[in-house]
RNA sequence: UGUCUGAUGGUGUAAUUGGCAACACGUCUGAUUCUGGAUCAGAAGAGUCCAGGUUCGAGCCCUGGUCGGACAACCA
């Protein structure tokens, strides 16, 4: 917990992230005449992840912290990579998250209009001029981070020739790669993003929202503090690669921007997380090479992979929250993010029991046809989410880890001539087992006492273990998809030279089982989240229907027992 | 090598004008429990990258190092 830190006296002690201090610090100056307003600014060129979830979280957090305004912006200035695929998927996920933006939806091609009468001043400026060096040379003439670049022989052209110049570009005259306009700062400036930098290239590539009205296209660097101006940004907020981009984004305002009004950027450090892989061009491979089903598989950093994981929108919140917001670079432990669905989970979700590794338990004593409706609570975290049914017959499933033959003192589940609870049912002892030739198990034999079923007298007899069932007779088949982490590794993008990240892949990420549920499951919708008793959260996948059930793993209960069996 | 930037328990984040290094996760005890979950109580774990300096007093200020990250696309 960052921001808020109770004190003993119950009053709130305020601990401010390093935006929020600058924020503050400002407002108390009165700077902007006490406006916050930020931005969240992706490129419609992919699905989202949780690294932007939790700068969407600080953005439009930030915003209302402050009782400002956050928008959105699809930073579209680069037509060959951008899709409304894309547009739709990124709204979706934001509204997902749980925020929203009102009225206030915007594009960078909205002000591709204004960008270019921008452009015309700063060349009639003498600030900018079009060179007619290709991309290997402009390349060859920057230099390198030692070396200063030198200068173009395009870069004295008069105002007129570059405005001609300029205007023919727009016009379609020339083509891809030919003409570029660049700024003219320093091409031995030690910061490399100053050496002329490129404001605008020629694309003749139809734009998801313009068409074909524009052939000549933006870089991000000179669209994105224009565009933040232009919307009354206060804080433009970014990652710390962006930091020396910086004088070039201060740069390109003070070409345009009049009165004392500036956006302000202001980079932090972008999440990384262990056990996965947050680089888009990575995500993309994994996707395109059939690693994974899509985007959107449960295994996916992605929005909407975690969506479909079963991850809800106030977990990855108090995640993003959690983490907090710094400079230094961090690598988050999944388990937290693990530790933050659970906490979620656990409160909100009911508990319905299923089987998932079956093995026959049969209640020798249990008259023959007989079906008891047993009382289960949904969710005990939650009296308001009220009872349900479950029947109860003379065979049964447990989970085959639910006994051991020969087990260690420690082990207190069911074992030959031991006593455990059945939950919401009765205390069992185990009399005997079958096996098959092969020394399997196939039946576990138990006798039951009566007067031991939940709530009546003797029902308060204590026995070390509880287990989940389900009736046989009664129980559903359904298939479960077991989830675990994409890698193997805490950080896959090491890898040694010649070595790719995939081979850090957990091939175990995925096993696909038939499960046996109990009967109140049969009504479940995609998306229903549930607690399966005693071994996790899981949702219903959208591939689920009413003939055959299809649940995804969230995430397993915290397990201190088979945790300390591995040791 | 240039510029920018950062360094606080295992992890992440705090520490207000310099004043007992705190919180969460994780770990370990114990209590409780019809989930080996949850809950409750408690414990261990850093002396703040290193070396100097200023000061009654430094995580914080100063000097010099060390180590990490970002940047050399007509991507964002």
């Amino acid at each position: 917990m960052t921001e808020e830190t109770k004190t003993n006296s119950g009053e709130e002690k305020v601990s401010l992230n390093f935006i929020h201090q600058i924020i503050e610090e400002e407002l108390s100056k009165g700077k902007n005449a006490g406006r916050v307003h930020t931005r969240f600014p992706p490129e419609p060129n992919g699905y989202l992840h949780i690294g932007h979830a939790k700068s969407i979280c600080l953005n439009f957090g930030t915003a209302a912290k402050y009782n400002g305004l956050a928008n959105l912006r699809f930073d579209d200035t680069n037509p060959v990579k951008e899709d409304t695929e894309y547009v739709d998927s990124i709204m979706e996920d934001v509204r997902w998250l749980g925020f929203d933006w009102d009225d206030r939806l915007f594009y960078a091609s909205d002000y591709f209009d204004q960008l270019y009468t921008w452009a015309l001043q700063i060349i009639k400026n003498g600030k900018a001029y079009v060179d007619d060096l290709n991309a290997e040379q402009i390349s060859e003439y920057r230099g390198t981070v030692t070396r200063p670049g030198k200068e173009s022989p395009f870069r004295n052209r008069s105002v007129e020739e570059n405005l001609d110049l300029f205007t023919r570009m727009k016009n379609g005259e020339f083509e891809d790669g030919s003409k570029v306009l660049r700024a003219k700062i320093d091409m031995a400036h030690p910061n490399m993003l100053m050496r002329d930098p490129i404001m605008y290239r020629i694309i003749h590539t139809d734009h998801h929202r313009t068409g074909d009205k524009w052939c000549i296209y933006p870089m991000y660097d000179y669209a994105h503090g224009q565009s933040d101006y232009l919307e009354g940004i206060t804080h433009s907020i970014c990652t710390l690669e962006f930091e020396v981009h910086r004088p070039l984004y201060e740069w390109y305002l003070n070409q345009v921007a009049e009165g004392e009004y500036r956006p302000r950027q202001i980079e932090f450090a972008r999440l990384n997380l262990t056990y996965t892989v947050m680089s888009k061009r990575k995500l993309l491979q994994l996707v395109n090479e059939n690693y994974v089903t899509g985007w959107d598989d449960p295994r996916m950093p992605t929005i909407c992979g975690l969506r479909r994981r079963g991850y809800t929108p106030e977990s990855l919140r108090n995640f993003a929250e959690t983490i907090g917001i710094a400079k230094r670079d961090q690598l988050i432990d999944v388990a937290l993010l693990e530790f933050c669905v659970r906490e979620d989970l656990n409160k909100r979700s009911n508990r319905v029991m299923t089987v998932l590794n079956p093995v026959k338990l049969v209640l020798d004593n249990y008259p023959e046809g007989k079906v008891e409706e047993l009382e289960a609570i949904n969710n005990p975290e939650d009296p308001s989410a009220g009872y349900r049914k479950v029947p109860f017959s003379k065979e049964l499933y447990i989970e085959r880890e639910d006994f051991m033959e020969n087990p260690s003192g420690k082990f207190f589940r069911l074992k030959p001539g031991g006593e455990v609870r059945l939950k919401y049912a009765y205390i069992i002892k185990c009399e005997s087992v079958n096996k098959d030739s092969e020394g399997n198990i196939t039946e576990i034999h138990c006798t039951y006492q009566e007067d031991t079923r939940s709530g009546m007298p003797n029902s308060n007899k204590k026995v070390k273990g509880t287990l989940h069932w389900v009736s046989v007779s009664h129980a559903v088949p359904v298939e479960v998809r077991l989830y675990d982490r994409l890698f193997a590794t805490e950080t896959p993008e090491d890898v040694e030279e010649g070595h790719d990240f995939k081979e850090n892949l957990n091939p175990d990420s995925l096993k696909v089982i038939t499960a046996f549920a109990e009967p109140s499951v049969a009504a479940t919708k995609a998306g229903d989240r549930f607690q399966f008793e005693r071994l996790g959260y899981f949702c219903t996948d959208p591939d689920s229907t009413p003939g055959k059930l299809i649940f995804n793993r969230t995430v397993a209960l915290k397990d201190t027992w088979s945790k300390s069996q591995q040791q």
